[in-house]
RNA sequence: GGAGGGGUACCCAAGUGGCCAACGGGAGCAGACUGUAAAUCUGCCGCUUUCAGCUUCGCAGGUUCGAAUCCUGCCCCCUCCA
């Protein structure tokens, strides 16, 4: 695994851009200055799951460090997942076992290669330090910590008051993960807000080792599709970074003008000036909310895919949205013509267009169903000969079915 | 160990013997409108062979002509006190 030099003459604010908040920002530069190269780590989890653009935002800022030479650590977290962060919103997780943890982290890998440079960064898992952890050692790291400290965070405060309660695997989830810092000797942790206390612990026990506390540098939530919550899978409110490039530029598309701004100076790679020229030109009537929002989508697609890819996804979405047309990449499915004759409704099924025969009586009786271009409202229709068919189902799902 | 509160459809959450397939909100789906897959408005939103039938309200029994609602046992969750 060849390195970069490290890059002392970094310019700081490129470095650092985007980011909210940079805790430990003076004992930080000093070392850049001094041509260290920093551990610069940023934990995950390794379940499975679609990285989408929220995350992004993290490593983008990753991949600035690697580009100076620094050395990025995707800190696997194999050991606490175990165990569970308190979002409060997690059921008791199913153990993952080795081979699932090791096949998630491969899939997580081809989704971050889209932005990081996946030959020098470094993987590592915390399972390497807290599996053979005796629980003395933890217990001892114990009576050097408040409990005071660890019931300040918010999100327990809130909890309590609410009624709800904390459980002490949550309590004590901040110390594993800031044992992590340690463990790594990280310079600098990069993650989104919500890991801010966590983080914080983890320069708290540095400290405690003698080790020089990491910095922090804490980015923005990016909003999702959606404007209200923060972009997550959960919520299905996610643009993810393997989707399919007509999905990344709809959905784009679909976010409220307002969040613009936003999309571009965190989930491009535009500069900031860029971004602000291309907003006061939408404020100034100059150009089209929907033309700069095009340029955003296509900005987007283009670093997760190729501006062939862009391109290819804007003229679909002219088509399919604007024109009303047909797209050209429909899925097809086979249908046996041995079973004719097929009724409309279990073909609507089983070709995945609906869950059940109640929802597509529902779709065809609302007038949402065309059969090759003609609406058809007959619930009970049936094809009776074999041959092609092209069948949509609102705006935006079609399907061509082959009876043959 | 004691006292109290609670488990309802994908999520939140009403309902405390029949008018309950179950209020309301969110999500989802469809229609209208739109530069948009936004916003707004309208409709739908358990399953089925739909003028009807079937299965649902933590689990298992019971009372009743009839139960999500009452009784018994069990499981689980939360708060406070010890």
């Amino acid at each position: 695994m060849s390195q970069r030099p490290v890059n002392r003459d970094v310019n700081l604010d490129d470095l650092f851009a985007g980011a909210t908040e940079i805790i430990g920002r003076e004992a930080l530069e000093k070392k850049i200055r001094a041509g260290e190269r920093l551990v610069v780590k940023h934990g995950v989890d390794p379940t499975a799951r679609d990285l989408h653009l929220g995350y992004a935002v993290n490593y983008q800022a990753m991949r600035r460090f690697q580009d100076a030479g620094h050395t990025v650590v995707l800190l696997i977290g194999d050991y606490t997942c175990r165990i569970g962060d308190p979002t409060g919103k997690d059921k008791t997780r199913p153990e993952l076992t080795r081979e699932q943890i090791e096949a998630n982290i491969e899939s997580m890998l081809t989704q971050v290669d889209r932005v990081l440079d996946v030959e020098t960064l470094v993987i590592r898992r915390n399972s390497e330090w807290l599996d053979p952890m005796h629980l003395a050692d933890f217990l001892r790291l114990g009576t050097r910590l408040s409990a005071a400290r660890l019931w300040e965070r918010d999100m327990f405060q809130r909890r309590l008051a609410a009624g709800e309660g904390v459980m002490v695997h949550e309590f004590l989830y901040p110390v594993l993960q800031g044992y992590d810092s340690y463990a790594l000797q990280s310079d600098i942790t990069i993650n989104g807000s919500d890991q801010k206390f966590n983080e914080l612990m983890g320069r708290q026990i540095q400290q405690l080792f003698g080790q020089d506390p990491q910095a922090l540098m804490i980015m923005p939530m990016l909003p999702g599709t959606d404007g209200v919550e923060k972009m997550s899978q959960s919520l299905g409110n996610y643009i993810g970074l393997a989707e399919p490039p007509e999905e990344q530029y709809g959905k784009v598309m679909s976010i409220p003008d307002d969040l613009m701004p936003l999309f571009y100076s965190l989930a491009t790679r535009l500069p900031q000036s860029d971004c602000d020229d291309i907003m006061a030109a939408v404020a100034e009537g100059r150009t089209g909310p929907m033309d700069a929002k095009m340029r955003l989508g296509r900005a987007i697609v283009e670093q997760y895919h190729s501006a062939d890819a862009a391109q290819a996804a804007e003229q679909h979405f002219i088509n399919v949205h604007r024109k009303k047309a047909v797209p050209d990449d429909v899925p097809e499915v086979e249908l046996p013509a041995g079973e004719l004759p097929l009724g409309l409704l279990s073909v609507l099924t089983t070709v995945g267009l609906t869950k059940s025969n109640g929802e597509g009586r529902r779709v065809v009786k609302q007038g949402g169903l065309k059969l090759d271009g003609e609406p058809l409202r007959d619930d009970r229709f049936e094809f009776t000969a074999p041959g092609e068919h092209l069948i949509q189902k609102g705006k935006r799902h079609f399907v061509r079915i082959r009876i043959g």
